[in-house]
Parts: structure tokens; sequence; C-alpha cells
RNA sequence: GGCCCGUUCGUCUAUCGGCUAGGACGCCAGGUUUUCAUCCUGGUAAGAGGGGUUCGAUUCCCCUACGGGCUACCA
């Protein structure tokens, strides 16, 4: 098939993955799956110094809980591989040599401190120091020094980089990219500078390795982050030096902090008591799985920070996402991430679960706290009732709590609020009530309660409230009625009775 | 500093020359509910500023301001 679409992820493994980079996974997925194309994941490896052990494993965690997994990755390769750059020198190496052959590439010998010094003396003179055309004749490099002295170098074991030639006087120098996103952008080569494609240590910088990546894994479309559109013609011009047809580019705007300036950091969640990972790192930080969001609202959320379908519906689910993205219709500018909004999302999503799964998340919870309920329909009542009231599924137990265990304290300011000197008598009568009939239905059992105040002249409304704190503890809960047929007479009536001894 | 990108309610956004500028989150008020929550109804609030182009600019162009990114032998 002609034109199919692979897409990439490819993130470096320095640490846990926020959320910028998990929407930069998801856009590839959506575009992937929307186009029927392939989504790879590549890990970009190359600076040693930073990889950080058990990152890698847990992008791919990550991933698998929200269910954006790569149809190729360094655990599943595909034709393209190997997935890991670490694992791929000999083919960067082979490329490097090429371009310096062509002479649109070169050796450097300059050291990190000379250059270091340059850069120092530029600026104190209120210039930048920048390694090309105007100077690259005056510096430590293979240009100057000529083959013979330059095979000497290498022979004796040397330390060199490879640079790339960017721009030479004489050569046309604006130079127009083209971005899916944001139609044409120019820049000047003259002001580019030779990027260091091979690093001393034998290993490619990103430029260079992921350009031939790219083209080595035919990807037809790379979509990441805008931090990366300042290289673009870099990456174009080394598409070009080797003579390769680019991928097209699509540079997603950035996510910035909820509050402050800047991109959002992989420190502003723990400082501002949100989660900006999707799943628990290290067991230090946790990550939205552990504060309680379901990955489909995490990913619809992160889907509309920065796109939308133009339509009015803002609660999709993967499937439904994947069919309306259309990365022409992603914004140009950066988004504040704001976790309200997210939670939000989390709500709705909970909400819109149907009452089976609702309850199953609900089953799991009740026995992770030691008790079992194996009626399926009991299970589901309860469910029923307490489905609106939660925003997180970190919530759950809250609310599943008053089903298997009767308060131990009492809500102070609720007492004084609803306890009048008739209270006592009237819990008395609704145990008493409860004691004396079978089995009822919502409506008896109503009809019982009202018939319990009727006759000591008062209201429902009088007993409902100091009710439903002996049996809650608090004056907040789902229906009481519906509660109290949950519980059952016998169980109503034991935390009557022990509120009424443990009150005054 | 240089280069690049951007700028509509507090926040996420719609609008692709006709706007009484729409929706959502948040907030406020009211309603439903025996409570809280849900739900419903309503309200609050925006085109950074200045120049053009045009019969008409939020929409196109320029300048300024502001925001962001990049400027490493990090990605």
């Amino acid at each position: 098939m002609a034109n199919s679409v692979r897409v990439r992820f490819a993130p470096s493994p320095t640490g846990p993955l926020h959320i910028g980079g998990v929407r930069t996974a998801l856009y590839n997925y959506l575009y992937a799956r929307k186009h029927r194309g392939q989504f790879v994941l590549r890990i970009e490896d190359t600076d040693q110094k930073r990889s950080v052990d058990g990152a890698e494993e847990y992008i791919q965690s990550c991933l698998a809980w929200l269910g954006i997994q790569p149809d190729e990755s360094p655990t599943q390769p595909g034709s393209f591989g190997p997935y890991r750059q670490s694992e791929r020198r000999n083919l960067y190496q082979k490329h490097i040599l090429e371009l310096v052959d062509r002479g649109l590439a070169y050796y450097a010998f300059d050291t990190a401190e000379s250059l270091e010094h340059h850069r120092k003396d530029h600026e104190k003179r209120g210039k930048t120091f920048t390694y090309n055309w105007h100077n690259r004749m005056k510096l430590s490099n293979s240009l100057i020094l000529g083959k013979e002295k330059t095979k000497e170098k290498l022979d004796s074991g040397h330390p060199y980089v490879v640079r790339f030639l960017m721009w030479e006087e004489g050569e046309p120098s604006l130079f127009t990219c083209s971005d899916i996103i944001r139609g044409s952008v120019s820049v000047d080569c003259k002001l580019l500078d030779d990027k260091i494609l091979y690093k001393s240590d034998g290993m490619p910088t990103y430029h260079f390795a992921n350009v031939v990546d790219d083209h080595l894994m035919e990807i037809s479309q790379v979509i990441r982050g805008e931090e990366w559109l300042p290289s673009l013609a870099l990456h174009l011009k080394l598409y070009d030096a080797f003579g390769w047809t680019p991928p097209e580019f699509a540079h997603l705007p950035l996510i910035l902090k909820p509050g402050g300036k800047g991109k959002l950091s992989k420190r502003d969640g723990d400082k501002m008591g949100f989660p900006v990972f999707p799943i628990k790192w290290k067991g230090e930080i946790m990550g939205f799985k552990e504060e309680g969001y379901l990955p489909e609202a995490v990913l619809n959320f992160l889907a509309l920070l920065g796109w939308n379908d133009g339509g009015e519906n803002e609660i999709f689910l993967l499937k439904e996402l994947i069919s309306l993205f259309d990365l022409e219709r992603v914004h140009h500018a950066g988004a504040r991430f704001d976790p309200e909004k997210n939670k939000w999302f989390n709500q709705q999503h909970i909400q819109r679960l149907s009452l089976s799964d609702f309850s199953s998340l609900c089953k799991a919870v009740i026995e992770n706290h030691g008790f079992v309920v194996n009626d399926e329909k009991k299970l589901k009542s309860i469910g029923i009732m307490i489905q609106p009231r939660v925003v997180l599924t970190t919530e759950l137990w809250r609310e599943l709590k008053v089903f298997f265990e009767g308060p131990k304290d009492y809500d102070e300011n609720a007492l004084q609020k609803v306890w009048k000197e008739k209270t006592l008598g009237l819990l008395h009568a609704v145990a008493e009530m409860l004691s004396r009939s079978e089995e009822m239905t919502l409506e008896e059992l109503k009809d019982g309660l009202k018939g319990v105040a009727e006759d000591a002249g008062l209201g429902l409304g009088v007993l409902m409230g100091p009710l439903r704190i002996v049996i809650v503890g608090s004056l907040s809960g789902p229906d009481l009625i519906s509660l109290l047929n949950a519980l059952g007479a016998k169980e109503v009536i034991r935390r009557i009775d022990f509120a009424l001894k443990a009150i005054k």
C-alpha cells in the first residue's frame, strides 16, 4: 500500500513519563489508528549518563494502562528493529561516515573547554558564539587540518566529534520548512550552527539518530513537541544531505503549568497536589491511576488539551477520538493544564460507566477492605446509590463503607443541629417498628417511618436527620430510605441501639 | 541577547471577513432532593495595544507589548 502511515513516539528514558509526553504519545496513537497505520515506540537512549533504570519499563506500563500500546517496540519488535537507539550504533556509524565522505559533515577536535572559552568571551562582548560558516575555519577541525593531518589525529585516538556543515557562503540562506499544524516556517541558515551529529563517546546526538531512524523505520509523520520546532530546519537539511524524502512534521503546542509560568514540569504535580504522571513512579510519586483517575478520563482530558473536533461535545471515548482526530485542528498556542477540569472529566467518565462496570470497581474496593459481597443484585443496588457521588475512584470506599460498618463516632455539629427532645423516643419507635415487620418495600418502609413520625405529632423530616446520623454518622450520604433498605432491619436496629448508647 | 512559535472569558476552547463573539471547567444564584452529592435553570466573564487592507475586521498584513520554546559532546 502506498503512503502507508507509520508514526512513532520516541521518549528518552530519563525518568517518569509526564503528561506532555503522554499527550504526544496519544496524538501519535490517534493518528496511527485513524489512518490504519502503525504506532511505533522507539527508545532514545543515546545519552547514557541521563538514562534511568526502570524508565523504559515505566513508559511501557503507562502506555499499557492507558490502552495506547505500540504496534512495534523494543519488547515487541517489528521488522524495523532494533527499537533502542543504543542498539543501533552500527547504523549511525555507517551513515555518519557517508556524510563525512561526501564532505557534508566534518571532524572537529575542539575541546569542551575551548568552546566554553569562546562562548564566555563572546558573551562578554554581547555576542553569541555560533560554530558555523563565519568561524569554522578558525577553529580546530578537519576542514582546516586537511585529510592527512585529520587522519593522523584520528588514528592517534584523539577525541573528536562530527559536525554538520550547515551552510556555506554562496548558498541561498533562506530556508522554508513546512509543518502540518503551523503551515510554513522560515529560518535563516546563516544563523544556524554546525550541530554536533556524533559525540566523542561514539554515540550520535538526538538530531542525527532521529533523522536516521525515522528514515530507516519509514516514519511518515513526525508528531512531536514544539520544543523541536527550532531544529526542524537542521533535520530537513539532514534528510536533504542524505537525499532522503523527509516525513511530514507536526509540532504540538506545549502543556503549561496551571498557575505560574513555563511548561509543566515533573515537580509541579507534587508541589501543587495533583498528579502529572500516569502511574506511580518508583513507589515515590503517585500517578493518575493511584489518585483515582480512569485511564479513559485522562486520555479524554489530554486529547482536548490542544485539540477539539469543533463540536460542542467534550466527552469522548478512545474509539471516538480516533475517528474524530485531525492534526490540522490542533491548536497553535500552549495550553495550561487545569487539574479541576481534569477531575471533571473523571467524574463524567465515572458517571458514564455501565452499572456492571461500576459495580465491579466497587467489588474490588470492598474486597480490598476485607469484606465480601457475593450477591450481584445487592452489589448493583449499592452501585446505583453511590455512582453519582464519586468523582475519583479513591473516594469509593468513603461511600461504600456505610454499607459494611456502622459509624464509630458521630458528627458533633450535625447532632446539635438536628437532635431534639423527642429524638430519642422517635428512634426507639423506629427500631420497634422495624422489629415488628417482615421484609419491606421502599414504599412500605417510607410509610412506616412516616407513621412513626406522625404518631409523635411530627413530620418525616424531623425524624430523617437524626436517623441518618445514627446510621451514617453524619448528615450526608445516599438516599436514606434506600440505604436502610439495603442494610436490612436487623442491621438498622443494631446501629440504632449502638448509637443510643454512644450518644449521651 | 539572538532566533523561532504563539496571543478570544480566570482556565480549555468555537469562529476559517458579516458577531447580539458560542460551548465547557470554575465561581455565583435559583430549582429538584428528608441531607450531602447528582441533576436542571439562569448569571458572571474575552478578541493584548496601535496602525493598515476592506463597505465591513476577532478573522488578512505590519509594528509594539506580552507569553512560550530553542540557543549543550540533553533529549
